[in-house]
DNA sequence: TCTTAACCGAGACGGTACGTCAAGTCTTCCT
DNA sequence: AGGAAGACTTGACGTACCGTCTCGGTTAAGA
């Protein structure tokens, strides 16, 4: 299967543009900023919303080049002047729609990282965790997903409500996802009933994200099998 | 124990000031400048140092104030120009010695961080990696060096020589220090001859880096106990 | 008489800010830069000028903070930061307006200095001179445009397109006013039909610069008596 | 003959190294700065000097680079440290001898110029007027003199010790030089006695360093002869 | 011959200002 | 009322020189 990573924004367009109808100011603001698409009306009609409607074009163009500059030059690459630029729109276009540059790049990540993530069941929890961590590490290899990431998440350790947003709208969905993976082995009797599914996805992902950060060693198939053998069996020979 | 973590830079001054006496200049000292202090006269005397010497008074009010300035405010906070109005030294004086905020910012770190990691030889391998690991935890948590590090790693991630540098002058010389702790089970026929202990590590840190880094879970004991019981033994009850 | 000195640069506004409306990037504009408002809109409407205005109250105070620090510490006192800093203002707002230091400066010269200096015309060429080289001592003798006039003229010396706005902006308009007083006296048959206007003006004024920039002798009213009367009659008895 | 221009700062060294012996130190010294070699000790022996003596290569070298860079960027793309590099001297050298930038380029113009201006005496009031402007024309249109010159009065304008210098030991040497040409004419009775032979010196002169300064006019030989006949005749037809 | 004083080159020192860039906000006209 | 444009303030960047200050090393004169 194939669940949708990221728990839509709200309503009908899969995670993306924030649309947050914010006429959010000052320094209130700025904490609940990088939220992004927490609340949007459910209704599809909308009604009472006067003056011009915003352009999809634009949201489209916005994210396009953003992601465009995100993947060419990293996260520092990415200014907002420059995506106004590429895409032909103004700057206060894009502040209109996101707090702030880290948003935006949130947001462009999930649109390019969403929904590359099957929560697999195979049946066995050793295939399932390799088939979980095989798809990560192919999405962070083979896309520009894992550039995105690695960048975003440099930006989130200096930007607190950015960090806010990818904890809530990145990890915790995605761990939520994988958690039912051990809870199923868990039930399957495979494993003990003790063990703390977040420990095992730690010991799962870490070393992954270890990785991708520090480059000290490649993302290969074989690291795969290599942490998930090691994760099920130890190291301990039996 | 106590190897000093860090290769110092080239002889006698453990580590710190990257005093690279670097008159590089244009595009090709670029990617070597973050490196450090790598190359330095071999010669124990130095003999025919001309002009006034460096200030050693500079270098530690360089380095306390950057280091003050990333617990205080994170890498983003630390600005050269800032640094320099702290220390009481002019702003040359440290693009002198540094290239760049990263490369500052990786000694401050260095100068904190170093030697504060031990390689532990208990005798067994769960209580050395037990120590290894809780070593770790205590520097990054008790100490500025938690704080510091998670900046450098981003910065590391949108600026390439400091990412460079990060893996020389960190990375690498601290898996060596641990990867001996592997080596010696695997001597001790604790462990399987096969095992790669690159992996090894991985599942050991990644997990305390991935937490450090997203904030998900806390960097408990009770962490540090479970990752390296879960390392030890698998999943799979036995 | 009353002639306003300098030819307004474009139309609307005497003279004074160059707002070349200047996109102006990279070594091309290296030149034209200081010419200030050579070029600009002939329609007075502008029609399609988009984008937020320029301040008005932006040009003032600049213009004023530097005429101030002008005339308190001479062209050298006069920075950019200090400009700003007097004109609540950043920096950048005055390098959109003027490429580099000179260029404002010649701005905040010519606003003071312009419409000072009327071409009288009183019937008799003695008087005329006389008038002339009065008003322009007092210009520089009693208000602050003598201590800038000075300062711009040594600027010039140094920065070469500064040299040509000073020519096309100031010593031009201001020679082709004073020009007509020589030429009234010949067509009145005042003097000889042959007399070259330039040479007259340079014996008139230039004496007057000499000692503007020198200063080993003060710029007297006898002096100016002086130099008309030798400049009528000569030294040679008649 | 060749009245050699400036009073030669003291004894046997022709006006060059203002070798002012100077440990002068804070703001007192400031204003008596730029007077250069004022004083200097008569005796060639020099008796009780002890240490190392300066060298004179060093002399040569800086006022060598010096000139050079005067003459091909203007006095402000002379920096010391470039005059420093070009002569192979360290900076303190040159602060030793002059107490700041316009010091030394005021002595480096004085080489230059000093004893190319001969100060005539044809017999009559017209030839020696025209050969000592014609001297002057030739000096700062030929010469890097030109240059230097313009450079200099410019930086005079904006450091007033560099002024004073420039009245002491460049004007008013010369204007004493040219002002027996008017005074022999009116012991000759060439002219009134009453003439004041400042205001005629400024009216030769002014005119030149005008055009020098301003260019709006080029330095030709029929400029010369124009100024001086109009100085002698008048505008007004006789 | 040995001090000792002043020089020498080199280059680091604390500063100031430069001109550039991007941030996020504000203000205009247009659709 | 949204959109494109482009102004605004702010703040840091990295560079270039300033004039001063050590360094280790000459180079004479005086003891």
């Amino acid at each position: 299967m194939t669940g949708t990573l990221i728990p839509p924004p709200a309503g009908q367009d899969g995670a993306v543009p924030a649309n947050d109808r914010q006429p959010a100011k000052g320094a209130a603001a700025k904490d609940a900023a990088a939220k992004g698409a927490a609340a949007k009306a459910s209704a599809p009609a909308e009604p009472g919303r006067r003056g011009r409607p915003r352009s999809e074009e634009a949201d489209r163009a916005i994210l396009a080049a953003a992601t465009e500059l995100l993947t060419e030059h990293g996260l520092a690459g990415m200014s907002i002047e420059e995506v106004a630029a590429r895409a032909g729109v103004g700057k206060s276009t894009i502040y209109r729609r996101w707090p702030n540059r880290g948003a935006l790049a949130l947001d462009a990540f999930l649109t390019e990282f969403s929904s590359q993530l099957p929560a697999p069941d195979t049946g066995s929890l050793r295939s399932d965790l390799r088939a979980a961590l095989r798809a990560w590490v192919r999405a962070v290899t083979k896309t520009p997903a894992g550039r995105m990431l690695a960048g975003l998440l440099a930006e989130a350790q200096r930007d607190p409500p950015l960090g806010n947003a990818w904890r809530e709208r990145v990890m915790e969905p995605l761990r939520s996802a994988h958690r039912v993976i051990v809870e199923r082995a868990i039930e399957r009797g495979e494993i003990a009933p003790g063990t703390d599914p977040d420990l095992v996805l730690d010991l799962l992902f870490g070393p992954a994200y270890h990785r991708l950060l520090n480059r000290h060693r490649p993302l290969s198939d074989n690291f795969v099998r290599g942490v998930v053998d090691l994760l099920m069996d130890g190291v301990t020979p039996r």
